[in-house]
DNA sequence: CGTTGGCTTGAAAACCATCAAATAGGGTGG
DNA sequence: CCACCCTATTTGATGGTTTTCAAGCCAACG
């Protein structure tokens, strides 16, 4: 469960990924679309429950989700675990350890993952030669942080059901904004997953989650859950975070 | 209590910034001081309890902290507000408005603040002409990131002692850094801002600083917290956390 | 058909919020 | 200088929220 499996070679020409067609990313220049081109080295595949990337880990890849989901976390010594954010396709994975040099949290697939390879030790180049490459790096390195700041605010100041309801819808609209689900959104959690996210137990979690299905607002249907009615879920959470923007996807 | 003083000009060159010299920060290159230098338009000085930047704005500013502490943080619509993380010398304020174009969080000072305002306008010329400076930029906001998954784990799965004893060691570690307080660490904040910085009530936050200060490891004195035993602290937060590293000065 | 992982429920205990009130100190105007 | 007000801190009592403990259900899978 914990192992990556080994690279299957390049598949999908950048020129041609399927994600960049997508409104949600902006249109990249030919010399930037070069440039990524030249930057990714491989896809990587992984099943679901995989750990990509571990903490305290000093070589860390860099990596770009083309699809599945995933999600970044980290531990006490105990076993108690939080779960930071949640990964989609268009992700940039392993930034921090990149840039920094050591991860501080680790990254589980939720679901089967292809993920592009790029070569860190080139992250300099792309500073150099495309400096608006190296400015897209940034920009989702803020897209990020504002995730967090979010997050935190739920953590430390909603309540449980606020917090359950803001979680769904956030995963929601991100999974609209890459147009995953055709129609409803099915997103791959277990409830553990909802808890450690949340901050809550699992016995809370449950007790808190039928809430919002008997209001009609998700149904829970093995280990994923549908969103019915992502609006009131952002009113019952107080939640008038933004829509996702147009982004880079490097 | 809320505005903003008028700039009082330049007084810090940058190339004789006191800032600049502490073992904290990497050493320039004259390029890039030079660069720097052009880039600072003025100095910003603000009294405590100034709001620096407000959410919602869209010409947010983009500043390095000189001298001072003040704090992040995002409300919710009936009051409730959430710390998000401090601001101490050598920090970029305001880079996720000037990236992404408008503030999600909102900025207030703890103390007397002096800053450095840059031409937000400029830093693609900084992205283009000196990617090491862009570099840095990505560094500082992937360190930034890593502090917010730290508090999000201490949110979400420590316990409230556990938390108080996080918070203050973290805000010690990083005063430490940058060299304020010589031998004793005087924290300028109200029991308020740590009951809003760990998602507790002030009267609950306000039993458990008394736990720690019975057993010896900090002191509250007026509006003030001193750390007398930071290794302590760790230890009951559990947090091995890194020490701060070498970081750039922009 | 037994095992496993995920989901569900009830009861008791721990934790934390809320309410209420008292204390202490700084600042201001008289 | 003193009376007064304001903010910050402190403490006790009470009630609500959440955790923990315990148990049972169900579907998937060998």
């Amino acid at each position: 469960m914990s192992l990556v499996l080994p690279s299957t070679g390049r598949r999908v020409p950048c020129e041609q990924c399927p994600l960049r067609k997508r409104a949600a990313f902006r249109d990249f220049s030919a010399a930037e679309l070069k440039f990524v081109s030249s930057f990714k080295t491989g896809e990587l595949t992984a099943e679901a429950g995989a750990v990509i990337l571990s903490e305290g880990a000093h070589s860390a890849h860099l990596f770009t989700l083309l699809s599945g989901w995933a999600f970044r976390f980290k531990m006490l010594d105990d076993g108690r675990r939080q779960i930071l954010n949640y990964l989609l396709p268009g992700d940039l994975v392993g930034l921090q350890g990149s840039v920094i040099g050591e991860m501080e949290h680790s990254v589980e697939a939720l679901s089967p993952l292809v993920l592009c390879v790029f070569q860190r030790d080139r992250l300099d180049e792309l500073f150099r030669h495309h400096s608006g490459l190296g400015f897209d790096v940034t920009w989702l390195a803020a897209r990020e942080e504002r995730m967090l700041d979010d997050h935190l605010l739920s953590l430390g100041r909603r309540t449980a059901l606020e917090r359950a309801a803001y979680l769904l819808a956030f995963l929601h609209e991100r999974a609209q904004s890459v147009g995953l689900g055709n129609g409803t959104v099915h997103i791959p959690l277990t409830q553990q997953h909802v808890a450690d996210t949340l901050g809550l137990s699992i016995v809370h979690t449950n007790k808190t989650l039928r809430k919002l299905t008997n209001k009609g607002l998700i149904r829970w249907m093995g280990r994923s859950c549908e969103v019915l009615d992502a609006l009131e879920l952002r009113r019952v959470a107080g939640w008038e975070g933004p829509f996702e923007r147009v982004r880079p996807l490097i």
